[in-house]
DNA sequence: TTTTTGTATTTTGTATACATGATAAAAAAA
DNA sequence: TTTTTTTATCATGTATACAAAATACAAAAA
């Protein structure tokens, strides 16, 4: 072999991931930062060229995305990204409720001492952003708190469908979470969440977890 | 416009689906009825030839069968039809029971009494089909009550996650139905749902849907 | 002016050709 | 004979070319 792959450290592999999955990385990333709007056609020639890639693996993309539910492709007429409606984001919080609740009830049994006190640490991390009003990291590390829970289910179908849930709804929750006092009031409900977590009380988790997506739901079913 | 046109009569539109879309609802048909094996390869040249199609539309057909979790895509590797684990059974069941539950309390609330009428209609059929001991046409309507049931529910996004994980589990589901007692079993489940439905008791109905999904996995998992 | 009809242009859908990487077979070395 | 290395073959990934449909535009008729 050649010296660039004898020296074999572990992750320093060549990550020469396949067209269609860096396309499809990058065009969720536009969905969800909104450089593509809600609504709009994607213009495919000019994204091919933007990106650099060839019509083939981009199609493929888009068929990916549309499975996602991202993006919705009308035969013969284009590809335009999902625009959500109000009931769509209520349907979705409506379940995403569910799967949250379950999450955190099977977290409680199957979860090991590691895992709980490392998510008291993500909280605690979650605290100090919220002290200095830090609002993007807070953010991030507030997704990260609920895609790990979900990971802590040991449920690997409920993972992926809360995670596919969570990226249709990124936008959503962002702007959900600008009011100050609104804020508080999901910090609070985090609060409840890692208190019944280190207690592994899973109705108590479960239930703190329902109530704070209902929350959410009352907080953006204004904006949508 | 043209004669052929000019009576604009409803439902006689042309549908002329996209190739894809063929493709893709064929396919999966062949995976659901195992035509194509579990953890067996999807030999390309050969069932592009067999289909009748060129590689195109076959691989973007692909691409939205990985999506739905129903094969598995090895970068530079290929294809093959995903073979569920014990695990991946439970936990798909594990989350489906959550949505059924879900799907039978809201049912209650949002569900017309015409369509209580047509669920209750559906389920004496079913029990027609148990007393000559019809299994395939018992079965097909099976599936129909739990589609139609979380149609009921009014919420969308419920819908397309029930059915996406009806359809990865379609066969276990039926294989899990052999046993004469279980079928037993399964009826009077069914008995129940129906009675909570009539009196619109969700509470009920959602236990009911969970209680039944949950003996579904008792009755499958030696079997996977 | 407005509507209709035909035509040109653009966009989407599908097929095929080419490139690249994986696997299997054969040849060379141990 | 076994192992290694090389080479050939085949399958997959990507790009491009061609076909068909949809849209936009212009000319003709009302």
């Amino acid at each position: 072999m050649d010296s660039s792959t004898s020296t074999d450290i572990g992750s320093l592999e060549i990550t020469t991931r396949s067209l269609h999955d860096q396309v499809v990385n990058r065009v969720r990333d536009l969905i969800i930062e909104a450089v593509l709007e809600p609504g709009s056609r994607i213009d495919e020639a000019m994204l091919i060229k933007e990106l650099g890639v060839s019509r083939t693996p981009f199609r493929e993309a888009l068929r990916t995305l549309a499975a996602e539910g991202l993006v919705i492709i009308k035969p013969s007429k284009g590809v335009v990204v999902r625009k959500l409606t109000r009931e769509d984001v209520q349907s979705m919080l409506e379940v995403l409720r569910e799967l949250e609740r379950l999450a955190g009830e099977l977290a409680c049994e199957r979860a090991s001492d590691r895992d709980i006190a490392d998510m008291v640490a993500l909280h605690e991390r979650m605290l100090e952003h919220y002290a200095t009003r830090d609002r993007m990291p807070y953010y991030k590390l507030n997704q990260e708190f609920h895609t790990r829970l979900a990971a802590l289910s040991g449920n690997e179908t409920l993972q992926e469908m809360q995670g596919n849930l969570q990226a249709r709804l990124k936008r959503i929750r962002y702007i959900g979470n600008e009011a100050p006092d609104v804020w508080a009031d999901a910090v609070a409900d985090h609060e409840d969440m890692v208190t019944a977590l280190k207690a592994r009380d899973g109705a108590a988790l479960g239930r703190a977890m329902w109530v704070h997506l209902q929350r959410t739901w009352d907080r953006v079913k204004d904006r949508v």
